[in-house]
DNA sequence: CGACTAGTTGAGGCCAGTCAATGTTGGTGG
DNA sequence: CCACCAACATTGACTGGCCTCAACTAGTCG
């Protein structure tokens, strides 16, 4: 029984929508590739390990995993098993309303983690959908506490991990719950952009892996907000915009936006 | 060298604040008290650890301080050293804006925990504030990061809880995101009275510990529209309200509320 | 090509914000 | 004890930012 058979089942047992026989996960490579090759790994769960705990590491076996593009990795509800590292291209993870309005809590690049939400009572508190064709790396949850017991270098990162995740919502927060709507979407991009930079990817000119609907999920705006303001900046000269092709023309005015009075 | 003077210190070169140089902290008691007596021992830390490793608990040493109605704990940017359990009393959690627009973040009744978001960087994120005299443990965290290394259910201990902040952050953002204001209110109101029922209190009928002003920032809301709501539930008859006290009539009609269309 | 999704833009409405006046409460000191 | 004050709360009138509804365009895919 592979960690694939294991973690189809948890999909196909989770969500009684109407995809639920449509088969959620493939798996790419049962030949586990190893942490300390990995081009990531000072950016995703073992940045600043020492060399030991490195290849401790890569005795977890992490299974890599590719989810096509709108495909769902797990869904709220899904027994918790793994978290998962985004190996490359990109997901989203979002909650759903009693009425099942998507609130969308978080867009996630190549080496940060998703499923952190799911520890406490060992079920999922989110969906996770790729934006685009997405490789992720299932760290088997166990595995990692086990981990952890024999190395408190790594015990520190993970508890690092999940403080990240935690100082990042409020933020979120502090922009939902006090921010109008242009102040929110400078500081959208400013956060893009400077995680891009740290990926070292360009950190001026990007592509938007979501559409204007996720973006205002994210922000608490209505589409149609969204895309005037991308108007607006545009033709201000503040960005330039075209579809989802975004360049950031003048960073400072940006900044100054989201440093503005209410 | 006691916990109170390292403390203490840790205060007055934090912020550099109006407040600076009132001293924030005061000791209650150094005849640490043991988790063990404690009757918050079921819903705190250490909720669910067998005899032994309680009895390992107690020897974190954790010291109880006193705060003051209105007094800070900690700031943010202040030096993270421990995690604080609230023991009595009640508090706020809120980050600042970079035009020093206070955004609530939590409210922290007996049992929870605060200072989390502080791991990551080894600075804290927030700033706590007594909403009414209160008393905390100080839990020195690399004293917790020895004891989760020891025991393996303490570990998973305090994953669930970092954990279950995380969970609740997401859905304060869905409520930040996608409800309206009387929505909002409704939930908030809910999520205390469970809160209360959780330790024991009456779950219809409490006072709040926060004004106006803190509630409707903690909700993304001015604190005209918070009393104009409460007034409205007053008058439909689903709450009884008369300043901070609160009486929960029609629970029902609450939870209709929140799981109202947009 | 037609159907569909994503995005843009305009017109109008409404919810919550803003400004302002007044009422209430709680703490302090004479 | 009461007077006083400051902080908190309530309520009204008005405003405006964002939502809603709708029309239209552009690109994609079977």
């Amino acid at each position: 029984m592979g960690t694939v058979a294991a973690l189809q089942t948890v999909g196909s047992t989770g969500g009684v929508s109407a995809r639920a026989f449509k088969p959620l996960l493939r798996e790419v490579s049962r030949s586990t590739p190893t942490c300390s090759d990995c081009t990531l790994r000072t950016h995703c769960v073992p940045a600043g390990l020492e060399q030991d705990t490195l290849g401790a590491f890569d005795r977890l076996r992490a299974s890599r995993m590719r989810i096509k593009r709108g495909d769902t990795l797990y869904r709220a509800t899904d027994r918790f098993t793994a978290v998962y590292a985004v190996r490359s291209g990109s997901c989203k993870t979002l909650i759903l309303s009693e009425q099942g309005h998507e609130q969308v809590t978080g867009y996630h690049m190549p080496g940060e983690v998703v499923g952190l939400d799911g520890i406490d009572n060992g079920v999922h508190g989110c969906q996770v959908v790729a934006l685009e064709d997405t490789e992720v790396c299932a760290l088997p949850f166990e595995a990692l506490e086990r981990l952890a017991h024999d190395s408190t270098s790594f015990q520190h990162n993970m508890y690092r991990l999940l403080s990240r995740e935690v100082a990042r919502d409020h933020k979120t927060m502090l922009l939902l719950g006090s921010m109008r709507a242009e102040q929110r979407l400078a500081a959208f991009l400013l956060d893009l952009a400077r995680r891009y930079q740290a990926l070292g990817y360009s950190s001026c000119e990007f592509i938007l892996r979501m559409t204007r609907e996720e973006i205002g999920s994210f922000l608490g705006l209505k589409l149609e907000t969204v895309s005037r303001l991308f108007s607006r900046f545009h033709h201000d000269g503040v960005i330039q915009v075209q579809g989802r092709v975004v360049k950031l023309l003048d960073r400072n005015a940006l900044q100054r936006l989201v440093g503005a009075e209410p």
